[in-house]
DNA sequence: CGGGAATAGTTTAGGTATAAAATATTCCCC
DNA sequence: GGGGAATATTTTATACCTAAACTATTCCCG
């Protein structure tokens, strides 16, 4: 027999320990990437993670749906976006119905430059990762996804 | 028959697609993980992470063990663990044989605190895991830790 | 011993992040 | 149609974070 407390203790050490690998691996592949991404490109993650979100777009996005779709706050965005437009990677677009919004997106230099860095990313992702089987990376992703949505917390934070 | 280089590009897709899982997770916890320090204590991750570090070893650490450990840079260390001392949480000690270092170690006070802190911590994490069985998440930790010893990338930046 | 290399730590410059306040505009209801 | 609530974005204050330069000390080899 084993006393209750014993088996709620435990379960959540494993927890705990299973947090603490998770973090330790994206700490470490999100550390290459920045790394990478400066000396090769001399751009930063977070620009990366802009440019992604506008790549998927023609029209661009308004700030507020890519700090949205980014999930960070929107003082942040307005600060990465000031600083891509002055490399005119992205530009501001004012928003016809609307005076208040701006629509950010790609340049033309800023999709050719976005389509480099992505290649590349995927390959240094690929290598990070390569340990894992084409086949366990899909066995583990669709049993995070499937944990994610059970899991505590905001999905979705200001996706409108 | 597959042609090879759709093979190669479907494996990437996969590990690609892992990565953004496991991004999209790790910040979701450490989203929650910090708003609640916040909330709940008037504290931060990087101050939690610290104190952790130091609860460790009564000894205390030198500044540079710190930032070796907590796999971050120096200079980011000096300015935690500034503002950690104003608080009382822990103390500068000069190391005897060697002017130059400093050994950090959590007060009376911040032994305390981060006792408080680390339980309602692993409450959160396991609260927010909660979905993953004890079973599993023994088992993904373990297939994670084996992953990360064959990742590519430096294992230890600062350890000596 | 003397001096250059290595080590410990802080400082600096610039980018990233948040929450909260401020500004401007639009919506909507009475 | 006037005015308050809601929305879109920027600004502000503070903390984090890195790389690189800088200061101080220690190590070590010739």
């Amino acid at each position: 027999m084993i006393a209750p407390a014993q088996i709620a203790a435990s379960g959540s050490k494993d927890r705990l320990r299973l947090w603490l690998r998770l973090l330790k691996l994206s700490r470490r592949v999100d550390a290459q990437l920045r790394d990478r991404l400066r000396t090769d490109f001399g751009s930063t993650l977070p620009r990366f993670d802009v440019m992604a979100a506008l790549a998927r777009d023609d029209a661009g996005l308004k700030m507020s749906q890519l700090s949205g779709v980014l999930r960070v706050s929107n003082g942040n965005v307005t600060g990465i976006v000031d600083r891509l437009a002055l490399d005119k990677l992205v530009e501001r677009v004012p928003v016809p119905g609307d005076r208040r919004a701006m629509v950010v997106r790609l340049t033309q230099a800023g999709r050719a430059e976005f389509t480099r860095q992505a290649t590349a990313h995927e390959a240094w992702i690929n290598e990070m990762l390569g340990a894992f089987t084409p086949q366990e990376a899909r066995h583990m992703a669709a049993r995070l996804a499937e944990l994610a949505e059970k899991a505590t917390g905001p999905e979705t934070k200001n996706v409108r």
